[in-house]
DNA sequence: CGCAAAAACCGTACTGGGTATGATTTTGTA
DNA sequence: TACAAAATCATACCCAGTACGGTTTTTGCG
C-alpha cells in the first residue's frame, strides 16, 4: 500500500549515519588515512553494505555537490537570455548565503581541499555540468557550431573559480558574511567579463 | 665521466617499449580490461619496474600531454597582452597541424576516448594548467583581484574545448586536413569571443 | 682487466578500494 | 502467522600500487 515507509527512513538514517561518520573519521585522521573497513565498522555496517549506498569513498564526501546549471538556463522566463539567466541564478545563492549548516560545510570544504582525490573528483562533476550545459545552450542557439560549447565552457569554467575562491576564503577564517558579501560583487564582475569579453576594463596592464 | 650515456640510451628504450606496449594492448581489448601485470610481462619487465618509468596505470596513456600556457604569456613580446600571445600560440599550432604521426595519435585519442578514467585524468591535466596559467597571468596584471583566475579558467577551457572538437572530428574519420582547417578558424573565433565577450555576434537568438 | 659502488631490476608479499556470490536477516503485507 | 521482497552480511576474490630485500648490470677507476 505504498505507506511511504518506514523502511525508506531507516535507509535515509543509514545513509546519513555513514555519510557523517565518514566526514567525521577524515577531518579527524585525513581522508588517505581512514580506510572504508573503519568508516564501515564505526558507522555498524559491513563494507558491502557502505557500497551499497555509495558508489565510491570519494562519493561519500562530494554526495550531492552537483549543481544543474543546464535546468537553469531549460528554465529561464521567455525572452530572457541564457547567460542572464545564470547570472540571475547565481545572484540569487550568493545574495542568500548558504543555507547549509555552516559547520559541516566547512569540515566538508577542508576535507575536499586537502585530498588531491576529492578535488580530482570535484573537477569531474564540473566536467559533466558542462557537457549538460552545452547541451542546453546547443538546443537553445542551434546551428551555432561550436559556440555553444565554447559557452558553456567559459560560464562553467568562471563559475567553479568563483566557488573556489569562496571556498578558500572561508578555509582561510574569513567570517561567512564577508565572504558573501565578496562573492556577490564577484558574481557580478565574473558575468561583465563573460559578456563583454576580457579585454574591457583591463586599463592599466596591456 | 659522464659519458651520456648507454645507460640513459637503455632506459629511453625501456621506457618507450613500456609504452608502446601498453598503448597497443588497450588499443586491442580497451583500458580496463588490460591489467599492468599483463603489460609489464608482455613488455618484458616486471610490476615493480614498469612503475618506476610510470607513476600509474594512466599515465601510461597520458605520459607527456600537458601543455605549458603559462611559458608562453611568460616569455610573450614586450608590449603583447597575454591574450594576444596565447592567440598567436595556438595559431601556430592549428596552422602546422599536428607534428607527431597521426595513427599512433589517433590511436592515443581514441583510447582516452573510451575510458572515463582517463578523461578524468586528461581533465586532472588541465587543472594543473589553469593553475599555472592563473599564477603567470597574475603575475603579469598584480592587484586585480580575482580577474586573472577568472581569465585563467575562461582561457583553459577555451582551449580544453577546441581541442576536444578536434580529437573527435579525427575520432569521427575527419581527415587531419579538414580538421586542421576547421580548428584555424575556430581559434580566431574562440579568441575573438574570449575578448569580446559572449554577448558579441549572437545576433538570432536572444 | 678487475673490482667495488651505484643503479637498475626483480620476486614476493602486502595494503586498500571495489565486486561477486550466496546465505541470512529484516520488514511490509496478506 | 506466513511469505516474498528487500536489506544486510561474511567471505573470498580482483587489481592498482607499495614495501622489502635480494640479484644482476653498468660504470668509473685503479
Amino acid at each position: 500500500m505504498m505507506m511511504a515507509g518506514l523502511r525508506e527512513r531507516k535507509k535515509e538514517q543509514t545513509r546519513q549515519r555513514i555519510a557523517e561518520t565518514a566526514l567525521r573519521l577524515f577531518a579527524e585522521h585525513g581522508y588517505d588515512a581512514v580506510t572504508v573497513n573503519e568508516i564501515a565498522e564505526a558507522a555498524g555496517v559491513a563494507k558491502v553494505t557502505l557500497f551499497a549506498y555509495f558508489p565510491s569513498k570519494e562519493s561519500l564526501v562530494l554526495d550531492q555537490i552537483k549543481d544543474d546549471y543546464a535546468a537553469v538556463v531549460r528554465n529561464r522566463p521567455e525572452g530572457m537570455p541564457p547567460l542572464g539567466a545564470l547570472r540571475e541564478h547565481f545572484r540569487g545563492i550568493a545574495r542568500r548565503g548558504v543555507e547549509a549548516p555552516v559547520e559541516t560545510l566547512l569540515t566538508r570544504v577542508q576535507v575536499i581541499a586537502s585530498s588531491p582525490a576529492l578535488l580530482s573528483g570535484v573537477s569531474q562533476t564540473n566536467m559533466s555540468e558542462r557537457e549538460e550545459l552545452a547541451a542546453a545552450l546547443e538546443a537553445a542557439m542551434p546551428d551555432a557550431g561550436v559556440v555553444p560549447r565554447l559557452m558553456a565552457a567559459q560560464i562553467t569554467a568562471v563559475i567553479t573559480t568563483l566557488q573556489e575562491t569562496f571556498f578558500q576564503r572561508l578555509v582561510k577564517g574569513e567570517s561567512l558574511e564577508k565572504a558573501v558579501r565578496l562573492l556577490e560583487d564577484e558574481v557580478e564582475l565574473a558575468f561583465d567579463l563573460l559578456e563583454r569579453g576580457l579585454s574591457w576594463q583591463e586599463g592599466t596592464d596591456s
